[in-house]
DNA sequence: CCCTGGCACTCGGACTGACTGAGTGCCAAG
DNA sequence: CTTGGCACTCAGTCAGTCCGAGTGCCAGGG
């Protein structure tokens, strides 16, 4: 159905369109690329790929522009990773060598990846479920509020007050601090939950009380944070191109990114930190999000698990194959500083 | 010079151009308004306020647009402020009783005023060094290293990990962190600078290296910390009258809006908790914001010291009676919710 | 002195029709 | 299967026309 040199023809148009941003003819497309035939042949090879939905024309004294399907094909089979130059590598290493804290480091990366992509980035903090714990601190505010810290070891660190039923001594905050640390400190938050459960058996049993308002307090920190926080940058490039790109308004998409429940679910999909995901236009599931294209990876601090995910929402009509490498390389970079700290 | 009427007249364009967006004539002006005059003298009447700048016409045969010389006077003295309607006020005080921390009372807050005004809205986090200290925590990662974690009285809290060049035992750590806190808790952070200066001379001179490194991290965290956090919401907003009200694009608009210097800086006029600063087109400092308004107040546990600032941002051509009145009900509600927790 | 109605003038926006050129689909021949 | 030729379609542009909103100015009246 689709030989060689439909393949090539569509590789040619997709890399036309997205950097011509103009639909794309069979005359010009023969002058651009060597494809050893003539423009008619061209036409030929073209209605079939409209037949097959890979392209599709604007209007009919138009030339051809690429479909969601035709970008999928293009993704898959079709193009290369486009490598960094080294100066961009350099680039990168020396933006995130400056950061101070884990804050700094999110910061850096998410205005770091709009810039090399020229596109929306989006960059999700240390899932705090998947982290360890380092340390978790009780400080004892008053006789009956506590504050509990909890750092990971991805440097993230999460504080909540909690109200005690009952009075407590410096003393008893002192041994409940030994008591938790000894027990969760290097676990997964994951396992963190059970192993707080069969604590209280070998405290003592005054300090219970206190002790299950702490430990329902930790939980939620660790279950209820559906509030996974997210940094974005780089929206002003969504009114770059005009409304070129988006039909009529650029409102429905900065919509969406504004809900974070959606960029979370968009950042879900790429959690595996070794392939990079891409969804195009109308696979995206969210309704604002159907003129746009998201490309995401998982990063974390060693190669294999995952701690959070970050990436790219641009138009359909974007440069894949380097979206692509600039959303891997961030992610190692980032995954690299992370283990380091 | 410009006598009631003409007042009036200025007052009618402006609303009158606010709410249809579409320059306005004499005669629609005495069909909408009581003026008690006929189009005529209506129109001598413009005239005169566009010689004298505060009106103009974008073209010949159109009628007239309020400049910013305009929206100056009427937010002068041509404006009464609008309260908010009592069904308003209780949404935006159950919005707000929901927050569990002060994330959440600044997202819940920049929300609201997005939706309030359905213009962009800012909200700068409690400022570090007019809060103070409410409790200082030292915690011992390691031999050599430290996390310092400082709580204030508005619910910010804020750690930096030091590396100290001499191991310390925990028995140290525990001292230190009691010479901190009855040192500085209670006091403001602008004081704790110069407190912390002169308590090497009190403690144990074995520590006094590591002091020396713990010290000078807390005053980077309080004088360096120029990066004070804002919270920004309702970016879609701007998308909202299309093309209409921005020159173009709005991309130089959100490219401000991206820089959180920029915001600061805005949001630095209105530190007064008890009057609302508008700043109007050219009026801004930043390039990109010369088509946009600014409408900021300062908010505060009490009303006299402000401990932070929030605002909208949006065209000039813009509901300023009704911003105004957001912006000023949500600093309040703000700082009610922070006097209480 | 100010207000008013009348009138000529300007000019943007909408509509029309003609033209151009890019691009296509199809067909017959190599 | 490829190619050149040809008729066809249609968006975009340009010029011309018309309409109406809105203005500025002026002379007359309270």
């Amino acid at each position: 159905m689709l030989d060689d040199r439909k393949l090539d023809v569509l590789r040619a148009i997709v890399e036309d369109y997205v950097s011509t941003n103009e639909p794309v003819g069979s005359k010009v497309l023969v002058e651009r690329h060597q494809l050893g035939v003539s423009p008619a042949t061209i036409r030929n090879d073209m209605g079939t790929l409209e037949d097959e939905g890979y392209i599709t024309q604007p209007h009919t004294s138009a030339g051809r522009v690429p479909t969601d399907k035709g970008y999928r094909l293009f993704v898959d089979k079709l193009s290369t990773v486009k490598p960094l130059s080294t100066a961009e590598r350099r680039a990168i290493e020396e933006f995130l060598l400056g950061a101070v804290d884990l804050d700094d480091v999110v910061n850096r990366s998410v205005r770091l990846l709009a810039q090399l992509t020229r596109q929306v980035a989006v960059v999700q903090y240390p899932s705090l479920t998947r982290s360890s714990v380092r340390h978790v601190e009780l400080v004892r505010l008053s006789e009956t509020r506590l504050m509990v810290v909890l750092i990971t070891d991805t440097g993230r660190v999460e504080q909540r007050i909690v109200e005690l039923p009952k009075a407590v001594t410096e003393d008893e905050v002192a041994s409940l601090r030994t008591a938790f640390n000894g027990r969760i400190a290097g676990r997964k938050l994951a396992d963190a939950a059970s192993l707080v459960t069969d604590l209280p058996e070998t405290v003592d049993p005054a300090a219970r009380a206190n002790l299950v308002a702490v430990m329902s307090t930790l939980l939620e920190t660790l279950v209820e944070r559906v509030d996974e926080r997210v940094a974005l940058a780089g929206t002003a490039n969504l009114a770059r191109s005009g409304a070129l790109d988006f039909p009529g308004t650029i409102r429905p998409v900065l919509e969406a990114l504004e809900e974070h429940v959606v960029l979370l679910r968009l950042l879900g999909e790429g959690t595996d930190a070794q392939t990079v995901h891409v969804s195009i236009g109308g696979e995206n599931p969210h309704e604002g999000l159907q003129t746009t294209s998201v490309v995401t990876t998982g990063y974390g601090a060693d190669a294999t698990t995952a701690v959070a995910s970050l990436g790219i929402v641009g138009p359909t009509r974007m440069d894949y194959p380097g979206a692509m490498a600039a959303v891997r390389a961030v992610a190692r970079y980032v995954g690299q500083i992370l283990a380091e700290a």
